[in-house]
RNA sequence: GGGUAGGUACCGAAGUGGCCAAACGGGGUGGACUGUAAAUCCACUGGCUUACGCCUUCAAAGGUUCGAAUCCUUUCCUGCCCA
């Protein structure tokens, strides 16, 4: 994807910091591929939209020639970042970092090319650093700059703990960018911070400073919070095409704007009627990470279900009760939610669902909690908003 | 280390011996309305039970009591002030 615009003015687009401009255009006409430093902490199993806002900068330097220095940062995940964080966050044992560690990867690489990215843990040259070492390094820092951060203000102000070793996290950050001599960091905007100390460090090490770039945050399908797992309001890029299209239409329209600009890099059509302009949206995400072919089938199945609300003729799960005899209908949801889609509800939840009127069998509503279906005919069972399964037989 | 205020359900926050599975608000879920948008309205929001009811929960462990989120003891954790 060779471009004939300035390389220097589509590396800046859209991003929020760049420190500096004028550094990043000296270091371009080096005529060297630059290493662009990302750092990811795998906190979760899933690299989810929000993450590729970031991605995608980074994808946009491999494509003009330059390497990709993914960090994975599975030492630091267990300080954890406070960067925006109100509460500390939890641990997360070894093992379990590991293993997120591992679906980061093959993730990540659905937005970069693997052929200029180097990859790196920083347990690497974090887990051998001596306790003199780390203190080398904590001087470097003060307290009044750790306490300019927005987040650590709040906590103060509010009367919430700051525990001393988040206070390490922004260093061993830095310290990440000397060993891997990055010439170009990039981070969202609650990672600004983070990022200028990589340069103090560098420049206490003799090494040529790094160019700070940060990039928006993704708002969250709430419309509130930045997008992230822990707050259930993201969209996983390794999520089913129908589940990734769904949760897409189910941002506001206030939202969709935002979507366009930092997902697409475009502007949104004004003149679209909104819905469409949404079903749009997540046509084009869903084909990013899936195919073309995924995405227009995604969205069939959208209009099948959720417009023509013709569940009967849409893709749905096979569901096979166990037992051979009629169920009633509390055991029925709460085992269809347990076999087709491996989500628990209890049994009051599975009440609930029934006396809300949210449960049909065959096009009708049943709110008798009571009642038992013949599971020897076959029908669409309709649980909640989302779910629904086929019985067959 | 000293003083002091606290730790309640997903979050915030009431409750200070029985009427407490625990007010209220937010969030969440379901329904109506729709475009799986927004706004609005209604219901639900610990587990099991058809139900009477039973069980687990108010930082943790013990104790007092017919009865404890509430009283006592010890422990753990946090804020603030002082050093």
């Amino acid at each position: 994807m060779t471009s004939p615009i300035d390389p220097l003015q589509q590396l800046i687009t859209g991003c929020v910091n760049v420190h500096s401009k004028a550094e990043l255009q000296a270091k371009l006409k080096l005529g060297r591929p630059l290493r662009v430093k990302l750092g990811v902490d795998p906190t979760s199993s899933d690299i989810h939209l929000g993450h590729t806002v970031v991605f995608q900068k980074l994808r946009q330097f491999q494509e003009l020639g330059h390497q990709a220095v993914l960090i994975i940062g599975d030492y630091t995940t267990m300080i954890g970042d406070p960067s925006g964080r109100s509460t500390t966050r939890p641990h997360l044992s070894l093992e379990q970092i590991l293993e997120n560690a591992k679906t980061y990867q093959s993730q990540a690489f659905k937005v970069l090319d693997p052929e200029k990215t180097e990859l790196r843990f920083n347990s690497e040259w974090l887990a051998p650093m001596k306790f003199a070492d780390v203190i080398k390094l904590n001087s470097r820092v003060t307290l009044q700059q750790m306490l300019q951060r927005e987040d650590f203000r709040n906590r103060v102000d509010q009367g919430h703990a700051i525990h001393l070793h988040e206070l390490q996290y922004p260093v061993m950050q830095g310290w990440d960018s000397v060993m891997v001599q990055a010439d170009v960091e990039l981070g969202g905007t609650d990672q600004l911070f983070n990022l200028l100390v990589g340069r103090d460090l560098q420049r206490e090490e003799k090494q040529e400073q790094q160019i700070v770039m940060t990039m928006p945050l993704l708002v969250g399908l709430d419309g509130v919070q930045k997008m992230s797992k822990s707050l259930g309001n993201f969209v996983g890029v390794d999520e089913a095409p129908t589940g990734m299209f769904g949760k897409l239409m189910s941002i506001s329209d206030e939202l969709m704007e935002t979507y366009y600009n930092l997902l697409l890099g475009e502007q949104l059509d004004a003149s679209l009627h909104p819905m469409e302009a949404k079903k749009s949206l997540a046509e084009r995400i869903v084909a990013r990470y899936h195919s073309a072919a995924a995405a227009k089938e995604a969205r069939a199945d959208f209009e099948l279900r959720f417009s023509k609300r013709d569940l009967e003729s849409a893709e749905l799960p096979d569901y096979a009760p166990a037992a051979d005899v009629p169920r009633d209908m509390i055991s029925l949801v709460v085992d269809a939610f347990q076999q087709c889609f491996k989500i628990t509800k209890s049994r009051g939840d599975a009440r609930r669902l029934i006396e809300g009127g949210s449960v049909m069998w065959r096009g009708e509503k049943i709110s008798d909690v009571k009642a038992m279906i013949e599971v020897d005919v076959e029908g669409v069972l309709k649980l909640d908003r989302k779910n629904a399964v086929r019985i067959k037989k």
